[in-house]
Order: C-alpha cells, then sequence, then structure tokens
RNA sequence: GCCGGUGUGUCGGAAUUGGCAGACGAGGCAGACUCAAAAUCUGUUGCGGGCAACCGCGUAUGGGUUCAAGUCCCAUCACCGGCACCA
C-alpha cells in the first residue's frame, strides 16, 4: 500500500524541481513554433492573492503546459502593475515610502502564486515602477508627444473642498470624498491628454480581424459610439453666425420646433448684449456648472432648461422660425454643443416639449398605420415613412437621409459628419506614485520634450507623498526638480509634475516581455517579431472598455511607428466571471465572505484549489464558492492517488478501456482549447471512477491520465510519475494523441421512440443498416406499437422514431 | 431607459449545437467497516402514481415551428453586470 497524499510534503519540493530546472522558461530558439499566453499583471495590493486571481492564471496555465507538452515555445509570463493609488494612500497613512509598499506587497504576491506551482516564466518578470521599465513608457509618451497625439487641455476635476485634493471618478461615492465625506465639486485644472479619438476607425475596424469573444467585440465599439449623421447650418435671425449642430437624423429636417445649445455654449456669451433674459441664463448656468455629474445622472429624467429671448434660428430647409433654447440635456462636449429638436421622433426632445408646452410635429409614420407623437415620440428607423417633409415624403428613413443629406451638401448649409462617444484619455493625475511626464514648460519654447537619452526621468524621493493645497501633485513642491533648463533654448523651465495614470505601464507590458532586459529599446525587433502577436489574452470583464482599448490605442501607434510588427496586440480576448462568496454575493471584507488562497492550499493543496476552481462551473460566468466542492475536488485527487496501487505492468490500453481512452482524450484535448475546464475534469473524473470499477489500471492507461491531468494538477501528478519511476519528468511528456476511430463503441445504445417518446433502448452494431435497425426496434416495441405507421425515422447511432397514428 | 448576460433536481452545474434531460461534483438517505465518530467503500437519489413491469408530469412563463425543442421563432417575467440624456 502506498502511504497517503501530503500535499504538504510534495508542492514545495515540485515547485523547487521546476525552479531549479527552469522548467518553464521560454527559449530564445526562434526557430520553433512559439505560442503566448497572457494573463492580465495583478495590482499588488496590501490585501494579497484574492481566490479570483487563480481562475484566470490556472486557466492559462493549463494552455500553456499543455502547448509546451504539444511542442511549443511557450512564453507565460508575470509581472506587477504597480503603480497606483491604493499604495500612495497606504503610503500617506503609514508614512511608509510606496517603494517599499510595493516591494513588501510585491514579494507577498509572487510568494502565493509561487505557492500555486504556475508555470510563469519568472526570468522574465516585470514591475511597471522600475525606471528600467518606465524608461519605455516615458518613452512611448515622447513619441506620441511628438507625433501631435498629447497635448494639454483645461479639463474638469473632481476637487474635494476638504482635503484639497483632485479625485479620480472611483473615489467619488455618491458625490462626496470617499475618504472624508465632503462635498466635490468640479475644478477647471489644465491636464495632459491623449488623442485617442484619432485611431477611433482603426479601433472598430480591427476587430474585424481579432478573435475576441463576442460581448468584449460590442462593448468595445458601444465605448467608442460611432455614430453617422449630419452636421447642419441654422441661420441666426439677424446675424452673420450660424448655428451649427450634429443630429443622426437629418431626415427630420422638418419636424424641428425648437433648437438647444448646451450651458457652456460659446454663442450664449457672444450674443450676451442682444439676450433680453441674460441674468435667467446667467442663473441657470450657475445652476448647471453646480451639479456634479453624479447629480446629473440622478435629474436625468426631469429636464430643466431656459428660452433665450432675443435669439431665433432659422430652419435651413423651410425657413421655419423656431425658438433657441438652454438646457443641460444638451453636453458641449459631444456633437457641436447644439441640437435641433425634433420632438415626434426623439424622446428627449419629446419630453423636454411636453414639459415646456412646444410644439410637435410629425414628420415621419409608421408604415401605413397612424401614430400618435402626442402620446410618445416615434422613433422606429426600420418602419418609418416620411410625411409632411416636401421632397423627401414618402421615402424611407434611410433614403431620405441619404437625399436629405444630397441636399444640404448641394445647397452648402450641411455634410454628412461622423461622430464617435469615445472622449480622449484625460492622462494627467495630480499624483506622486506615477511616471512622471518627460515635458518642460519653457516660457520661451512652450512645451518642450526632454531629450531621449535622459530618460528614464526618475521619480524623485519627496518628503510628503500628500498632494499640496492647489490640487497640484507632490513633485511641485520640490523646486531643485521642478525648475530645470529648456532643452531647446537653454533657458529657465519647469518639468510637469504631474505623473501618469496606472493605465499606462500596463498599455505595453506585454511587449516587454519578449525582451525584458533590452536597454536599446522597448524589445528588440527579432523578438518582437518571433512573439507577436499575443495568442491568447485572458483578464476581466471590467477591463474590456478602458486597459483593452487603451493598449490597443499604443499598439496600433506603434505599429504606425514602425516600432511593432503587428497592428492588433492580441489575436485572442476571453473573459472570466467573478468568483462569488459562499452566499452568492461578491466578496468583501464587510460581507465576511472573504476566502483566503492560503488557507485553501494549507489545508487541501494548490492542486485541489487549482481543481476546484477549474471544475468550479462555465469559465466566463461567475460562480459562488463551496467549501464542499473544494472537498470534493481533493477526493478526486485522493482517488487519483491510490490509483498507484492498482497499476499493472502492462503496455497499452486494456480492450474494454480503449474506446474510453480515446474518449477523454479527445474530450480533454478539445475542452482545454474552449474553456471548458469543468467537463474536460468531469470527464477525467469519470475515467478515474471506470478504473475503480475494473479494480485496475494498466501502465499506459495511468500514464496517460497522469500527463493529462498535469496541467490541472502539476505537483501530484510529478509525484505518481516519480514515485513509479516512469522517468524523466511529466512536463517533459508529449500530448496524448488520440485514434478519432477507437472514440466510437462497436455497439451503441440508441432510444426507440414512438410519436417522439422514448419507450425504450436497444443495443445495436456501430454500422448496423438502417432497415435491421427499425426492425429490430419494432420488435423491442411489440405490442405497444398501435395503430398506423406513417413515417420511420433513424438518425444513424442515435434515435428511431416510429410514428404511428 | 439602453446594451450585454443568465434562468435546468436540494445545491454547483452537464447535454456532441434539434435526437434518451440531469453527465461530473456536492448534499440527502440506506448499508459495510468501527466500541463510537471521522475518513473510506457500496447502493440509492427530478416530481407524482403503481407490489411490479410500467405510466403520467417535468429545463422561468405563455404561444408557435418540427417526427422530435433545454436547444429554433414570437411575446412576457425575474435576476446579475455595464453605461447613464451621446442628439
Amino acid at each position: 500500500m502506498a502511504s497517503g497524499y501530503n500535499h504538504k510534503l510534495i508542492e514545495g519540493k515540485w515547485q523547487k524541481v521546476w525552479d531549479d530546472n527552469k522548467a518553464f522558461a521560454a527559449t530564445n530558439d526562434f526557430s520553433k513554433p512559439k505560442y503566448y499566453a497572457l494573463v492580465e499583471f495583478p495590482y499588488p495590493s496590501g490585501q494579497g492573492l484574492h481566490v479570483g486571481h487563480p481562475r484566470p492564471y490556472t486557466a492559462l496555465d493549463i494552455v500553456a503546459r499543455k502547448r509546451r507538452m504539444q511542442g511549443y515555445n511557450v512564453l507565460y509570463p508575470m509581472g506587477w502593475d504597480a503603480f497606483g493609488l491604493p499604495t500612495e494612500n497606504y503610503a500617506i497613512k503609514n508614512k511608509i515610502h510606496p517603494k517599499e509598499v510595493t516591494k513588501t506587497n510585491v514579494a507577498r504576491f509572487k510568494e502565493q502564486l509561487h505557492s500555486l506551482g504556475y508555470s510563469f516564466d519568472w526570468d522574465r518578470e516585470i514591475n511597471t515602477t522600475d525606471s528600467d521599465y518606465y524608461k519605455w513608457t516615458q518613452w512611448i509618451f515622447l513619441k506620441l508627444f511628438k507625433e501631435g497625439l498629447a497635448y494639454k487641455k483645461e479639463m474638469p476635476i473632481n476637487w474635494c473642498t476638504s482635503c484639497k485634493v483632485g479625485l479620480a471618478n472611483e473615489e467619488v461615492v455618491n458625490g462626496v470624498c470617499e475618504r472624508c465625506g465632503s462635498e466635490v465639486v468640479r475644478k477647471v485644472k489644465s491636464e495632459w491628454m491623449l488623442k485617442i479619438t484619432e485611431y477611433a476607425d482603426k479601433l472598430i475596424e480591427g476587430l474585424d480581424g481579432v478573435d475576441y469573444i463576442e460581448r468584449v467585440k460590442v462593448s468595445q465599439k458601444n465605448w467608442i459610439g460611432r455614430s453617422t449623421g449630419a452636421e447642419v447650418d441654422f441661420a441666426i435671425k439677424g446675424k452673420e453666425e450660424k448655428l451649427r449642430i450634429y443630429t443622426t437624423r437629418c431626415d427630420t429636417l422638418f419636424g424641428v420646433t425648437y433648437m438647444v445649445v448646451s450651458p457652456e455654449h460659446p454663442y450664449l456669451d457672444q450674443f450676451k448684449s442682444e439676450i433680453k433674459n441674460w441674468d435667467e441664463i446667467v442663473a441657470y448656468r450657475e445652476q448647471a456648472s453646480k451639479k456634479s455629474d453624479f447629480e446629473r445622472a440622478e435629474l436625468a429624467k426631469d429636464k430643466t432648461g431656459v428660452c433665450i429671448d432675443g435669439l431665433t434660428a432659422v430652419n435651413p430647409v423651410n425657413g421655419k422660425e423656431v425658438p433657441i433654447w438652454v438646457s443641460d440635456y444638451v453636453l458641449m462636449s459631444y456633437g457641436t454643443g447644439a441640437i435641433m429638436a425634433v420632438p415626434a421622433h426623439d424622446e428627449r426632445d419629446w419630453e423636454f416639449a411636453k414639459k415646456f408646452g412646444l410644439p410637435i410635429i410629425q414628420v415621419v409614420a409608421k408604415d401605413g398605420e397612424e401614430v400618435d407623437v402626442n402620446e410618445a415620440a416615434f422613433t422606429d428607423v426600420a418602419t418609418g415613412v416620411l410625411v409632411n417633409s416636401d421632397f423627401i415624403n414618402g421615402l424611407e428613413v434611410k433614403d431620405a437621409k441619404t437625399k436629405m443629406i444630397e441636399f444640404l451638401e448641394e445647397k452648402g448649409i450641411g455634410q454628412a459628419k461622423v461622430n464617435y462617444k469615445l472622449r480622449d484619455w484625460v492622462f494627467s493625475r495630480q499624483r506622486y506614485w506615477g511616471e512622471p511626464i518627460p515635458i518642460v514648460e519653457c516660457e520661451k519654447c512652450g512645451f518642450v520634450p526632454i531629450s531621449e537619452d535622459e530618460l528614464p526621468l526618475l521619480l524623485p524621493e519627496v518628503d510628503s507623498y500628500e498632494p499640496t493645497d492647489n490640487g497640484e501633485s507632490p513633485l511641485a513642491a520640490m523646486t531643485d526638480w521642478v525648475n530645470t533648463t529648456c532643452p531647446c533654448c537653454g533657458g529657465p523651465a519647469k518639468r510637469e509634475t504631474d505623473t501618469m495614470p496606472q493605465w499606462a505601464g500596463s498599455s505595453w507590458y506585454f511587449l516587454r516581455y519578449t525582451d525584458p532586459t533590452n536597454k536599446e529599446a522597448l524589445a528588440g525587433k527579432e523578438a518582437l517579431k518571433y512573439w507577436l502577436p499575443v495568442d491568447w489574452y485572458n483578464g476581466g470583464m471590467e477591463h474590456t472598455t478602458l486597459h483593452l482599448l487603451y493598449s490597443r490605442f499604443w499598439h496600433k501607434f506603434l505599429y504606425d511607428q514602425g516600432v511593432v510588427p503587428t497592428s492588433e496586440p492580441y489575436q485572442k480576448r476571453t473573459s472570466h466571471g467573478m468568483i462569488l462568496g459562499e452566499n452568492g454575493e461578491k466578496m468583501s471584507k464587510s460581507r465576511g465572505n472573504v476566502v483566503n488562497p492560503d488557507d485553501i492550499v494549507r489545508d487541501y493543496g494548490a492542486d485541489t484549489l487549482r481543481t476546484y476552481e477549474m471544475f468550479i462551473g462555465a469559465f466566463d460566468l461567475s460562480a459562488s464558492w463551496s467549501e464542499d466542492g473544494v472537498k470534493g475536488c481533493r477526493r478526486f485527487l485522493e482517488r487519483v492517488w491510490k490509483l498507484q496501487d492498482i497499476v499493472t505492468d502492462e503496455d497499452g490500453f486494456s480492450k474494454d478501456m480503449e474506446t474510453k481512452m480515446h474518449q477523454t482524450i479527445k474530450k480533454v484535448s478539445s475542452d482545454f482549447e474552449s474553456l471548458k475546464y469543468n467537463t474536460a475534469i468531469a470527464a477525467m473524473m469519470s475515467l478515474v471512477n471506470d478504473f475503480y470499477k475494473k479494480n485496475t489500471v494498466t501502465k499506459d492507461e495511468f500514464k496517460t491520465l497522469i500527463v493529462m491531468l498535469n496541467p490541472v494538477a502539476p505537483h501530484i501528478t510529478e509525484e505518481l510519475w516519480s514515485l513509479k519511476n516512469y522517468g524523466g519528468y511529466v512536463y517533459e511528456q508529449t500530448w496524448p494523441e488520440y485514434d478519432e476511430a477507437k472514440t466510437v463503441e462497436s455497439t451503441v445504445e440508441i432510444a426507440v421512440q414512438i410519436n417522439g417518446k422514448t419507450r425504450a433502448t436497444v443495443a445495436i452494431a456501430k454500422d448496423a443498416d438502417r432497415d435491421s435497425v427499425i426492425s429490430i426496434a419494432k420488435e423491442t416495441l411489440g405490442d405497444r406499437l398501435t395503430g398506423n405507421i406513417i413515417k420511420e425515422i433513424y438518425v444513424p447511432g442515435k434515435i428511431v422514431n416510429i410514428v404511428a397514428k
């Protein structure tokens, strides 16, 4: 009898063997086929690893280990996205340098990941806060700046009146400061921006050539929010200036009954003298500017606004005069900051018109049916047909749009225009713990980039990490660092004191892994050419819109610069579901349902944790933790362990197990590729159950099981392999092959139905012909088959259905 | 409100994409081992009826297509996640 399965004795031992052997290092042999598997690198928080982390890491560890056994040169790296607010806040609170906090947290994370037996190539570990790393983050920024894609702009920020600090949106909870609970207002500050909007079309088009799960593609497209419409110039009565608006429904131009401009619209100030109710307008504008984003959202339903007394717009298609209103439901940041209002065919305009008693004119009718636009706006484009609209009457919406645009362009009063919801990326943070922005401001030369050979621009040591009273970054207080000379004219200049956001370092990290120690470039050309694109990238749904979009943007920019060889960074993108607490709620300290992976590793072992997290349910859906489920997986591994007592010396698969073996290899092989880890494990459990039913396993059957199980449970399988003296290591073995012909049983059980209801099952030879199967089926049914047979259906290998009346 | 996702035993979840619903795991029940418990092993386990072979009902709800529907179509409901007036 073998001694019991003791994970504590074997897991550390094998982790050391893998480290000593450098078992999982990617080689620089670029002639081998490559496979680049990537998981999102974690932010090393003070809480340590969460049980949610191992889910994606194990999934791609399985893929990476399997690919190595299939002969690929695999790159499966890990690193640390270590800049960020929580570290800085912790540093402020505890008066420890963020660098020290990061170091401690990274050490803890690394130890925890190590204890789970991942096959990461630790020689390629990176950290976004290393100056050797952020040198290249800064280098990319300089490139962007030189290409005109980085610019400064006045932007409103969230400002805590009590802490006197700018806050990220995530720090504003219900309109108040997360930390002190005081009021948060908007304050205008000059910020660095990146022109991601310039890449909007490329970011949409690029999605066609990549293999992302559908919902990721959909949310990327929605976030970019491309809409095709038209800009139209409305005359302002008695003025030279035109009021330019953006619309996606230029077909409804004949239904315009009023106009709306946003409270920030420049015409308000420009035509101040003509506006008779200026005081009212100013008051409204004040009120609107005070509203936080939160309040605007809260009051979304209730429209407010003021009619401008003194300005009138003229509809360019019919010469009709309409009033101009000011309302905060029109945003300055989208389109032109002004709209034409067609209450009959837009819900927001309809609500506004109802509230202020403005006329509603129908210009689109539903396909032959009456619609009462006084009851609700009619917005259906698919069935709409134009009415009351002069030269476009009777046209469908789509054709009416085309014709109207032709008309507008011909008359010079408007043109087709594409707009995006996507905003440029606010790239400044008034914080210490981030990459310094390598720009100086010279009185004479303006913003000047520092020279590339001065990179990295090191983050200087400061006395305090607290932001300053006026909302500047702590770096602003360091006068001897801030005051410098202009690289251009040599005159006095000041350094930029804002730092980059956390998204910066994570926008290109996958490039650095390919060649992490390169001093001359962010990575060598040859390495980039070989390893890119990432073959499979897995990460959370929460990063679909920001991180994924930002990194695709940088990558596309670098591609245009000739720095990287592919236009897309990631060939395949998948997302995992969250792991919830036992009660089905999100794990959190306050709910008291947090599970610490260290405890599971200690009590059950890393292999059990890995197996359980893969078995817990469909990979892309969220799943609730269950300690009983963990025990079940441990029990399975114990049963695998004890198989060693019934293994024979026999080669090959035994006759009665042959089909099952081939079926299992096939199932496990394909399930590992398609995120169906749970059913792959179920198949191996079922195989083990069959071994016990027979109470014997041949050497080759056992070896095959060990190799297939190895990616999931690497420690126990190495131990069993070594105990049995099979020679070498499991990780060096070749992934088992199956024979398609041998996955089919020689006799199959098929269902026999009468009128679609199963009445019996019969065993038939797999190649039995239709007639004989049907006659066997009828024989089996005997008396139960009554009435006239109308139809006989035979689906080979599956079912016989006799239709009788 | 819009976008996306999900509804299957007591629970987590399977179902080769239209072909025997409930694989695998958990839990329950019964038994073996044990002084006993735990662990382990064996059997059983969707609901209802029948001694039984069997029969009826069952995949959120209502309808439809089909020889055959968890799977396809139409409508409805519930829950989860994201976004908030994007003209």
